[in-house]
RNA sequence: GCCCUCGUAGUUGAAUGGAUACAAUAUCUCCCUCCGAAGGAGGUGGUACAGGUUCGAUUCCUGUCGAGGGCACCA
């Protein structure tokens, strides 16, 4: 719909003689303003040199004669030039019928047509156990492959896991201090790297010792070292399969710290000879200032690989194994300056890799009650936060599956709510809240919405087809879910979708509270808009991967 | 010290340079004899500060103040 307009719109500037013209249609802020609006005709002034208003009223006389009669009803100026278009009743109920009858098609899009879109999210580290931030990241990415798939691409989903490197070692460290040589829990593991973490800030010996151990580690010579090494790993991974499951992600294709080491290593001492990387007091660098940047260590001075050369290795890796168009990266925002630089190197070694990549950084979680540091022991680990919030949860719901599916939908709200890059305000002592702008609240919608189908099921109705002059307002907002969608993916922002979403559960609570609808007037109508409404909630929430339980 | 984000009702968030800045929450009123009150209807309340560009600035530019993140051997 949005394009048939857009479309009209660019040939009646054609005929103004004002065709370069960029503009936009848009849906208005407030819905009296008509259901879609262009600035068309100011931004044609401002290069034209001509007054807005007369532009406009022009602008509305054309494009009406552009529209046919049964795609807009009317067209009007407003304010400092708006041309505002409002949909045929007509327009408007083909649309609602469509988003009824289309099913799971409804709201696909073609915006990635045909493309391969790899998309790395999650990257947990095995040997710690999975925080907010990991969570965060898997909410966010699995929302974007969704959104993207819609769009008619494939997506393939990878993860990046780290299991060597540092951390590793003081896991080990802990473990072997404790003098656990069979990890059977990943609650252990997190508390030797805990440990391990301490004493290698504390004490100078402690630091030296798990210094060795991480090389240790990636020489891969010392046996009993790599079986705890592959025990605790296996441990980890395990746990981290759990939740994925909870949270109703997978992946395609899994990688690890351990195999991206080696290319690394490889493609950076290549990259010396080809002057992309120097060495510098014993390291291997890259000096991002030639580029506006600053300058990172790739290979340390004992010869191992840090994260930088890792991420090389890893862009090669994916290279060789997944055919892609597009490759995202979703990470914590905190990165944002390694990847430049990491995006600043590659581009001198494999410019067309480096061109598909782009680094989308969500922000961090902070708490209201001061940092999370495992020092103060109040770090918030993705499965005490959901456990939590399943525990608040189940004081209305008895049934321990809906208690889960609204606790995951209320924290995935929670995530997906606001822009991905900016961080979240948690106050753990409020928890979250339920009610109002929540996850509860449009799966509630939803619920109730099945509930009054359910219901008619059972009733007769009359079959006659009749339909109020003036479309609800909820019948207005279901036509532009297709365009929201398309917008969420091509933005690679699922907070556009999820306002949208809230918007239109608000919508149908009061249309609810309004409108008898069994046994009212126009009750066919008024199922259809239900079962419309139904479809694009079910398929919205989806694109989010929020469930929807059956009841509540 | 340098670089990057960001400052919007008491609080948490919206608003591709456009219309009377939009919600939720908290608070104050109402509404279950009627399809499910995790709901609906209404009230109070806001763009950090100072300049600039523009017909028009929450948005762009400059400065001040404040917050977060990054800046050679961590990820």
């Amino acid at each position: 719909m949005e394009e048939r307009i857009k479309k009209a719109v660019g040939e009646a500037l054609m005929k103004m003689g004002a065709g370069e013209v960029a503009f936009v249609v848009e849906r208005p802020a407030d819905m009296r303003h008509g259901d879609y609006t262009t600035n068309a005709a100011m931004a044609a002034a401002k290069k034209l040199g001509k007054n807005s208003r007369e532009l406009a009223d022009e602008l509305a006389r054309v494009l009406i004669d552009e529209l046919d009669k049964d795609t807009a009803s009317y067209v009007a100026v407003a304010g400092p030039g708006f041309v505002n278009i409002t949909l045929a009743p007509e327009a408007i109920a083909l649309a609602v019928a469509e988003a009824d009858a289309k099913k799971e098609e409804w709201g696909m899009g073609s915006v990635n047509s045909e493309q391969r879109v790899l998309i790395e999210y999650t990257d947990p580290n095995p040997f710690k156990e999975m925080h907010i931030g990991h969570l965060m990241s898997n909410v966010i990415g699995e929302s974007l492959a969704r959104l993207i798939e819609n769009e008619n691409a494939t997506v393939i989903r990878a993860n990046y896991q780290g299991d060597v490197g540092p951390h590793v070692a003081k896991a080990l460290w802990g473990l072997q201090r404790a003098g656990t040589s069979e990890p059977v829990t990943a609650k252990e593991i997190g508390t030797a790297y805990a440990a391990g973490s301490l004493a290698y800030e504390d004490s100078p010996e402690a630091k030296a010792e798990v210094d060795a151990l991480n090389q240790e580690i990636y020489a891969g010579k010392n046996h009993e070292l790599m079986e705890l090494w592959r025990k605790g790993r296996d441990v980890s991974l395990e746990a981290f399969e759990q939740l994925y499951k909870i949270l109703g992600t997978h992946f395609d294709y899994y990688f690890y710290e351990s195999e991206t080491a080696d290319p690394g290593l490889r493609i950076v001492h290549d990259g010396i000879k080809q002057g992309v990387f120097e060495e510098s007091e014993g390291a291997i660098i890259y000096r991002g200032e030639k580029k506006g940047l600053h300058t990172l260590v790739f290979i340390t001075s004992k010869g191992t690989p840090t994260y930088e050369a890792k991420d090389i290795g890893l862009a090669f890796l994916k290279e060789e194994r997944v055919q892609s168009d597009r490759s995202i990266i979703v990470t914590a925002s905190e990165q944002i300056g390694h990847f430049k630089v990491f995006l600043a190197a590659l581009n001198e070694i494999a410019h067309l890799i480096a061109k598909k990549t782009v680094h989308v950084p969500h922000g961090f979680l902070r708490l209201t009650t001061g940092k999370m540091s495992s020092r103060e022991g109040n770090v918030i680990t993705a499965e005490s936060l959901i456990k939590d919030i399943i525990k608040k949860a189940s004081e209305k719901n008895a049934d321990p599956l809906i208690a889960e599916q609204v606790a995951l939908g209320a924290i995935k709200y929670m995530i997906l709510r606001q822009a991905p890059g900016s961080d979240i305000i948690f106050d753990p002592e409020k928890s979250l809240s339920l009610e109002g702008d929540s996850g509860p609240y449009l799966q509630y919608a939803l619920v109730r919405a099945r509930s009054v189908l359910e219901k008619a099921r059972s009733t007769k109705h009359e079959a006659r087809n009749e339909k109020p002059e003036m479309p609800y307002r909820l019948e207005r907002l279901v036509v532009h879910f297709p365009e929201v969608t398309a917008r969420a993916a091509s933005e690679l922002a699922p907070n556009l979708l999820v306002n949208y979403l809230t918007e239109l559960a608000g919508e149908w609570n009061s249309f609810y509270a309004q409108e008898k609808i069994i046994g009212g007037e126009n009750e066919a109508h008024k199922l259809m808009i239900a079962r419309a409404f139904i479809n694009t909630m079910t398929r919205g929430l989806a694109l989010l991967g929020i469930p929807t339980p059956e009841r509540m």
